[in-house]
DNA sequence: AGAATTTGTTTGGTACACCAAACTTTTAAG
DNA sequence: CTTAAAAGTTTGGTGTACCAAACAAATTCT
């Protein structure tokens, strides 16, 4: 259970994403370091890669430095990219502390697809892009969850103009 | 792994939600129902009950009716709001369609928490409060993920009342 | 009530993902 | 070049979550 759209396991995508991320940080990926990137024990890894080796994701000989295959690499990508994204809205749209959103993003990463997330970078780009929104319409947001209830002053202005707009 | 803060596993989560669906709509839960609506064989279901019934989350004795335990039934609201939050969000705001939007719901309620949730939802009151937003505002998002790019006419227009308004 | 059907349970087996620890290979130091 | 340390692998074992199929209890039908 728990792919999504890649075939794999949460577990193997995890180790996909460590390993691009080795790879652009050191030229190559270390058993050690992997194990010490997620968290689990050497042994683990091993095993770990013996099965992205089958499936064709990584170039793995035993005792040898891991880099990833051209569809290895793609589909890591594809995890980071939903990473990134996720961890975007959480941390500058929805105002999550980096910590949360780090660890939201790393979980969410798993369950959502590419259509999901394609949306959401609509949806931020959206945010971003129309003028009456962006950095402005942010900050109302963060006023908007830290008071409660909001102002009504500026409830009655900020609707006045909307009423003055539309007629 | 993948728990989220009720200290269960993503599977027991979804017992949990399956069981408060099935008491609402009859009065009790049975396992062939609990089976079918997850999916799974008659045989699985016993041995979830089994650990359900030691983590004192639902009452069940062998072959008799389950429901859950207060402490139980808490949870499985606590994961069912999860559910709807994040549905509303990806149906209404991102305008997903209903199949895909239960789909990823059903994976993400496991990966976002009591405070990440709590803030989406803040974020969706917010989009619906504030008048300068609300449904016109997600209809422009409409606009902006159907049509790309963004049509400049609107935009000149929607930009020069951005300015008359902060003048 | 007695047989047939449905519902629920149990048992043995698979797959995954991990650990602990013994072991092997490689690398680094003396 | 030999040996000590570090890195990597393997083996046996755990826990979870499932299936398949034999089994037991409860319902339903007649």
């Amino acid at each position: 259970m728990s792919e999504q759209e890649t075939g794999l396991s949460e577990s193997l995508e995890d180790y996909l994403e460590t390993i691009l991320a080795l790879e652009k940080e050191n030229k190559v990926a270390r058993v050690k370091d992997i194990a010490e990137m997620m968290g689990v024990l050497r042994g683990s890894v091993s095993g770990a890669l013996k099965s992205l080796g089958e499936k064709g994701l990584v170039n793995y000989e035993p005792y040898s430095f891991i880099t990833l295959t051209p569809k290895g690499k793609a589909i890591a990508k594809e995890i980071r990219r939903r990473h990134e994204v996720i961890h975007d809205f959480l941390a500058n749209v929805l105002q999550l502390d980096t910590a949360q959103a780090q660890e939201t993003a790393c979980r969410m990463e798993h369950a959502m697809n590419r259509a999901a997330v394609d949306r959401l970078v609509k949806f931020i780009e959206y945010i971003h892009y129309c003028p009456r929104t962006g950095r402005d319409w942010i900050e109302a947001f963060v006023d908007f969850y830290s008071k409660t209830p909001p102002e009504p002053e500026q409830c009655r202005r900020c609707l006045k103009e909307w009423e003055d707009r539309r007629t």
